[in-house]
DNA sequence: TTCAATTTTCAAAAAGTTTTGAAAATTCGA
DNA sequence: TCGAATTTTCAAAACTTTTTGAAAATTGAA
């Protein structure tokens, strides 16, 4: 396969892929574009890559650089701005674990810790099995949210190492 | 908070967490009625419950089946078909993983595979970048998708106390 | 076998999301 | 400070996804 067949399917898989992560299609593409560029690029140069808008390509440059998965760069003797992505796969999984869990699965464990203390008596069967069904997708939240604290602070050859380890 | 409070802002609530989870709003909606339904319900109770028509009811119903999270119950005496969730969180997440393995990171990981054999001289800094981003992504990719066959395949108490001497 | 109950299908409508592009705002070198 | 280059904003348009509802198909009791 050639180079520049390779670099389409490469963003357009991206983009799709993307999409099954609430994240949209347009900003997938992008991060794609950028983790394949040896070199930083301008918003003028990713409208092109990609065919989008300049609008389209500001507001989801500015959301990667919110996910902080891409950064600005200042070239010496430009007027405009650059952009890279990071490039160590590891480091970009674990700053979606962070964001997600921020934006999804602690405000989901402070609503269920609300509903687990609804009123009314434990006997009734609408009640213990709605109680049950909340405390239970509670407590397994929370242990999520504990192993995935230890992922995110966790460096790369420590946990592989572990991994290694406990799945032989 | 009353009962029947709670249980709207559950069901408000999972099916928007569902939306950031590549399952739609209504889908989600149905699995968490079921969830926290005693008894199982008929296509008339969960088009009542939750205010949808027929035709939503009955395609979000065959998609949560499709999943493995919803099955059909033939109650003795009734013409109607009745529908129940499984309520052990741990086997809903396992199966969730299954599935969204299968769909996703399987035919991802392929298409990796094909683009990191791009032709061409790897000195070439353009070659270099997008075959080692491909790699990185593909490596990574190999590493989480035995983790989550490991994670598919446990049982919670093995899972959990392994977790508990991990990370203490 | 018949036929009312029930489920399924699917084209059209509604709702939701993303993209465009031009105008407004900002930035920075001279 | 000025003004050209650049970035940002946002209403309207385009596109995508979801929902509706009525017609078609299926089911099962009598």
């Amino acid at each position: 396969m050639k180079l520049n067949e390779a670099k389409l399917q490469f963003i357009a898989s991206w983009g799709a892929f993307g999409t099954h992560w609430g994240i949209n299609r347009t900003m997938a593409q992008i991060h794609a574009l950028l983790l394949i560029s040896p070199d930083p690029l301008s918003a003028d140069d990713i409208m092109e890559q990609l065919n989008i808008s300049r609008g389209n390509a500001n507001m989801n440059i500015r959301e990667l650089i919110d996910w902080a998965l891409v950064d600005r760069v200042i070239l010496p003797g430009e007027r405009k701005e650059f952009f890279t992505a990071e490039k160590d796969i590891w480091k970009v999984a674990r700053q979606i674990v962070r964001e997600r869990k921020k934006r999804e699965l602690d405000p989901m464990l402070k609503l269920l810790g609300q509903l687990s203390q609804v009123e009314g008596d434990k006997k009734d069967k609408e009640i213990k099995t709605f109680t049950d069904t909340v405390t239970g997708i509670k407590k397994f939240g929370e242990q999520a949210d504990k192993a995935l604290d230890i992922l995110v602070k966790a460096d790369e050859s420590w946990f592989l190492g572990t991994m290694m380890k406990l799945f032989k």
